[in-house]
DNA sequence: TATTATAGTGAACAATCGTTCACTGTCAAG
DNA sequence: CTTGACAGTGAACGATTGTTCACTATAATA
């Protein structure tokens, strides 16, 4: 009983993003008082699953077990960035407004870890840099690539032996910044 | 300054897991009055940062919009309109009572695509089966692997020559499968 | 049977919430 | 200079919040 009300609370909580009130939280339960509601609040407190500040209810974040137990060869930084990160878009967009998602179907950036299939977050606000990976159109083609440098002018490079660097002839149109890569299995 | 703000709200409920209140924010902005609070939050309503809903305040979510293939270019600013906007949680986590994130540190499936800084999603829920990418602990030892079969039993293998295939010794735990993959540049 | 712990009801409580009001100072446009 | 928009102050408002109290019904225990 006692974890299906928790079960009921977390899903509001994603749903909504914020904690149920007490009222809504009666609603949920099932029940016509919130008194019920405010002593099954304090088991739930006792149980650690819900943490109460100056009657500011939150979730305490879940420990994954997994993290506890890491030896050597896997990651204990991921337990701070794991609690900390509240949504993957978040994380990935910092522009939403100047960003948007291109689907990659070559393989010219597969050394760099983003393969056919790819998801890539491109920000037009930006400001390319050397060593940024670019969206980019070379007469009238559109690529991505390292953009880079050589005796001044810019230049495109693959993250693939197969390509060559590529100097653009004409002119060097750059349409945005990638700053993100989203892959997606099964 | 709206923007500096809207900053320190998404940083607050990063930290707290909810959000911050008249009050809280007063002192987040370093103003007296709970007015000005007040309008900056209309401000940012109209910006469609926030939304408000019977007095509950809650981030809105943010979602992009999705182009095609990188060569087909881009769309006109008209035809832009007409794309549809998708996040990319709902993209990438399908269960996300059961998944988690984890942060690479090690090369083992470099090949494969993930990088060392990547972020990986993590579903428990599912079964794994051959092929997959699995988080798994051998002898103690919690690694990223592709989980694979030999003579009927299961072997790890990683996606870096370097690295020889594992044939669990005693017993092989799965904690769960990767479903997806998150990176960040810049 | 008597007892005790448990979960829920319903009413009340002070505290805090988001909101509104009238007002002040500032800065740029007319 | 005058005007008007804008951001902030400080005080007040009712509504809602989490909390507490006394009480009831149910079920398990001794």
């Amino acid at each position: 009983m006692l974890q299906k009300r928790y079960g009921q609370i977390v899903e509001f909580y994603r749903l909504n993003k914020r904690m149920p009130t007490y009222k809504e939280m009666s609603v949920l339960f099932n029940v016509k008082s919130k008194n019920a509601v405010f002593k099954t609040i304090v088991k739930l407190e006792h149980l650690g699953l819900v943490k109460k500040e100056e009657r500011h209810i939150t979730l305490k974040p879940i420990s994954i077990k997994l993290l506890g137990n890491i030896e050597a060869g896997f990651p204990s930084p991921a337990e701070e960035e794991l609690l900390d990160t509240i949504s993957i878009d978040r994380l990935l967009v910092k522009n939403p407004n100047t960003s948007f998602l291109l689907k990659v179907s070559g393989d010219s950036m597969i050394e760099a870890g983003i393969m056919p299939g790819d998801f890539v977050i491109v920000d037009r606000s930006i400001e390319p840099k050397e060593g940024d990976i670019v969206i980019a159109c070379v007469d009238n083609n559109w690529t991505m690539k390292y953009l880079s440098k050589e005796n001044g002018s810019y230049i495109l490079i693959a993250a693939n032996k197969n390509y060559k660097p590529i100097k653009p002839k004409s002119e060097l149109t750059i349409a945005g910044v990638v700053v993100g890569v989203a892959r997606k299995y099964r």
